[in-house]
DNA sequence: TGAAACAATGGTCACGTGTCCATTTTTCAA
DNA sequence: TTGAAAAATGGACACGTGACCATTGTTTCA
């Protein structure tokens, strides 16, 4: 890798400066008090007094220092998010409404990524405690999980929600999609079309990777009178090399599957990348059905049926929900704990068939 | 959009509680400063009363308040991060990239997306710099720009860099892709090819989108003895749907290209929708060069060639630069202005033909 | 004209930490 | 045993703000 670097000489540095609510004061002939009401309480001032303090914070450029304020006042404007993995579409696009939505209320938002690992994640959970964030809203990892961790941040004032996946025995308040309503939505698509040999793309392993959508899927088989043999149901981790390896077997076994169906977008890029291998087509040979509804998923040959998920929605939801429990908190109260549930949709397309 | 909602009773709330190091002091039975330095100088403390501390520690589950710390010692251990658009991947890579190297430092990531509109990056600064931010990276929006406030929050001590773009008489340090010597390689490929008739996908518009690859390509395609009809020279901003319009207006025309060079793999994702619509082959009809080795570019038939960016090498250097900064600025000195950039790597796909 | 009522402004302290300096305890050689 | 040096520990204060109470200036109405 060649690397041009090329250093110059810099401008004139004057020191750390840090412009205070004195120095406006002072500047402004007024007490410091009297200053601040001019940011907190303007209508309690004269409106001479008012435009006299203004001008000096424009001219001194002065901003209030968070830091010292939420040391003060014990509370914080700072929220922060723990996701799987940013370079996820669906995560990307939940981070960018969250974050929309919160500044949109004055609040700054702190990012980490878990990788689906509670180790991680309880690291990223402690520096955001360091940071005395006002609340949490993670889509936490798969595993023993940080339950306990959570429960104490929660008992000293900070408000915890989950998002996307909830870890067993939350006692969080979430916004989740309504998982088992989607996978049934999608099997009774593939179904109709005529499919009976259908396999999930995701986890089967419940203590590993408890997940909703893989324990619906052979509920929502049953339901609609279909098998799924034993050979179907190999588990894997959500990642995309995962799902590469597990479409391979598939579509090598004796009895392959006539249909696809898998649980997140990026599983389903392993499958696609398989199947081009493997010069399987869609969706004359095998028919593809998706979750996440990806930019991607329209651009292939064929276009890709997906079930979406309402991001948006969602992301408001969760923010909304925080934002009640930081309030109700100020006011020292309980938060009640609230579980929303998003219908999914299904978005018909080209990859699957008859 | 139905939506279930269920509230629970929730489980006893104790009010906001902090543990200090105070605390910590009383349960081990030392002072303050003695607990302290059970953290931040354990060497200076006899090994039994660093046990008898560390032990309080962890009864009382006690963590260092940040935001105290930072306020006190005038030195925060947080980044801001200001970028495009989180969902287009190759800002989320970059995000992921540097939230792995701020975190492994002990830092935490504040992020924000500007649109690359001005007006919302200042609101975006100025929230950062509320926060008291060690360091902010920004992908500066096109425009006017912050120039003179970025120019203000690090003569007070903040350091601040750029990345992916650089405004215009911009003082500081930056990251930046070799874009000059990436379109020329791209101009050159297709020109290999045997293409004549190339249209860039990008802005033209220099007032209002001064952007670096879209200033080379006509430089490119002089230097390889090409011409550049005047109705190719459509300015869009970079956006999915201008692209998809400017697509269509191209491949309409009496002279239409033989070959595309979208200047980023958001704005391919528009080119490509248009060119399906209009039963378009590629590679026949029409060659297709992107920027940024998308996941994407690889699953849709045919594949897409594309330059990749070393999105980890750019995000490592940019966190090794500003905690450089960073330090020297806890060393009253004056960081130096260090100017990177970095190579692209054409890959060759299928998207390309003669 | 006077006093009450209200508007406008000012003063003091504490949030939890880091820094500096002061004090106590221990160590070690003569 | 003694003294000085070194190791270990403690105390006081300030960072910039918000909360609260105290004070001063102004209006109102009989």
């Amino acid at each position: 890798m060649h690397k041009t670097c090329l250093v110059k000489a810099c401008y004139a540095y004057n020191g750390l400066v840090s412009t205070t609510i004195l120095d406006v004061a002072k500047h402004a002939g007024v007490s410091p008090t009297t200053a601040k009401r001019a940011i907190r309480h303007p209508e309690k001032l004269k409106a001479e007094t008012l435009v006299k303090v203004q001008q000096s914070i424009d001219e001194l450029g002065y901003e209030p220092d968070q830091l010292a304020s939420a040391l003060r006042s014990g509370r914080n404007t700072t929220i922060g998010l723990v996701i799987g993995n940013i370079v996820e579409p669906f995560f990307a696009e939940l981070t960018r409404e969250i974050g929309v939505e919160v500044r949109k209320r004055g609040y700054t938002l702190l990012i980490a990524d878990n990788e689906y690992d509670t180790t991680l994640e309880s690291n990223h959970l402690k520096q955001f405690h360091g940071n005395r964030v006002a609340g949490i809203i993670l889509r936490a990892g798969y595993g023993t999980g940080n339950l306990e961790y959570l429960k104490t941040l929660k008992d000293r004032g900070t408000a915890v929600m989950e998002i996307d996946y909830f870890s067993p025995d939350s006692p969080f308040s979430h916004v989740m999609l309504d998982n088992t309503g989607a996978v049934k939505r999608g099997v009774e698509y593939l179904n109709s079309l005529g499919h009976t040999k259908i396999a999930s793309l995701g986890t089967y392993d419940e203590a590993l990777w408890p997940d909703e959508r893989c324990a619906a899927f052979p509920e929502a088989m049953a339901e609609v009178g279909l098998e799924l043999p034993f050979e179907y149901q190999r588990s894997i981790s959500p990642k995309a090399e995962d799902a590469y390896d597990l479409t391979k077997y598939l579509m090598t076994l004796d009895n392959p599957p006539t249909a696809l169906f898998a649980q997140t977008g990026h599983v389903a890029t392993g499958a696609l990348r398989a199947l081009h291998e493997m010069k399987i087509n869609i969706p004359e040979d095998v028919s593809l059905l998706s979750f996440d509804n990806y930019p991607w998923t329209e651009l292939v040959t064929p276009a890709i049926s997906v079930i979406g998920q309402p991001v948006k929605d969602m992301a408001m939801a969760a923010v909304e929900t925080i934002m009640g429990d930081i309030e109700q908190i100020k006011a020292k109260k309980h938060p009640p704990v609230v579980r929303q549930r998003f219908d999914a949709e299904l978005i018909e397309r080209d990859s699957c068939a008859a």
